[in-house]
DNA sequence: TCAAGGATCCGCT
DNA sequence: GCGGATCCTTGAA
């Protein structure tokens, strides 16, 4: 279905999960001065109010979820594991703490731009206190349409970091925005799965289908996911 | 398989 | 205001 002529900015009214279908198979956009990134969301989670015990909101209002209390449309981008950066769209009216976190984007442009970027961010991190001495083997190649499938490497690949948070990602002047899908985009196959790495919000939380992706996309983060026409009816 | 890495939050003083 | 467990992951072993 074509989204022409009517305003992106309003499916921002929808229902998180009803909205991470709808940016299925948007595209990312980063132009600055190393050129213009431009990829495929083929993956999305969603976190949803406080009662998510997944949610980085499970705990109320504070310091680092607070921009995900406010109007949709922001970005909301964390530290995890004390390494990797993570992008999430901020959902849902204000006052209402919820998003989606991109999850894997399957490049369509600048992808060497991107590889650059990852290749950067990892050897920043591997780099060995003095005296240690580095891994003599050689890294086997990424694969282009790798370079992005995975929370990190989505940030990693794009540069983006937390001070991006707050930024309105539905501007279309940004130098980081998302765009709907150019006509004549290779459809969307919508399936779903359990959260990744969710499991301490006990089973109530971390067995909802709430990851959606592309099933049709190479760049997927991991497997296993259901389509929905397998999916059993209730 | 598993360590790296630091911000964040809980639960106490 | 402090100590300690935890974390929406990745890459090298």
């Amino acid at each position: 279905v074509s989204q022409a002529g009517t305003d992106p900015r309003s499916l921002l009214e929808l229902p998180t999960l009803e909205l991470a279908r709808t940016l299925l198979g948007w595209r990312m956009v980063r132009e600055d001065a190393a050129g213009r990134r431009e990829g495929r969301i083929v993956e999305l989670e969603a976190y949803l109010g406080e009662a998510d015990q997944a949610s980085h909101a499970r705990f109320g209002r504070t310091g680092r979820n607070d921009i995900m209390y406010g109007p949709p449309g922001r970005a909301y981008v964390y530290l995890v594991y004390g390494m990797h950066d993570c992008l999430n769209i901020v959902t849902e009216p204000t006052g209402v703490p919820a998003a989606l976190l991109v999850r894997a984007v399957e490049p369509l442009e600048g992808v060497d731009l991107m590889s650059d970027a990852r290749a950067r961010r990892a050897a920043a991190r591997s780099r060995r206190p003095l005296g240690v001495k580095p891994a003599t083997t050689a890294r086997k190649p990424v694969p282009a349409t790798r370079v992005a499938a995975g929370p990190g490497l989505v940030c990693a690949a794009f540069d983006l970091d937390r001070s991006l948070t707050g930024r309105d990602l539905f501007d279309g002047t940004s130098a980081v925005r998302i765009e709907p899908a150019r006509d004549g985009h290779r459809p969307v196959v919508v399936v779903t799965g359990p959260r990744v790495g969710v499991g301490y919000a006990g089973p109530e939380w971390a067995d909802r289908p709430w990851r959606f992706a592309d099933g049709g996309s190479p760049s997927v983060s991991r497997p296993p996911l259901v389509t929905d026409a397998d999916r059993p009816r209730t």
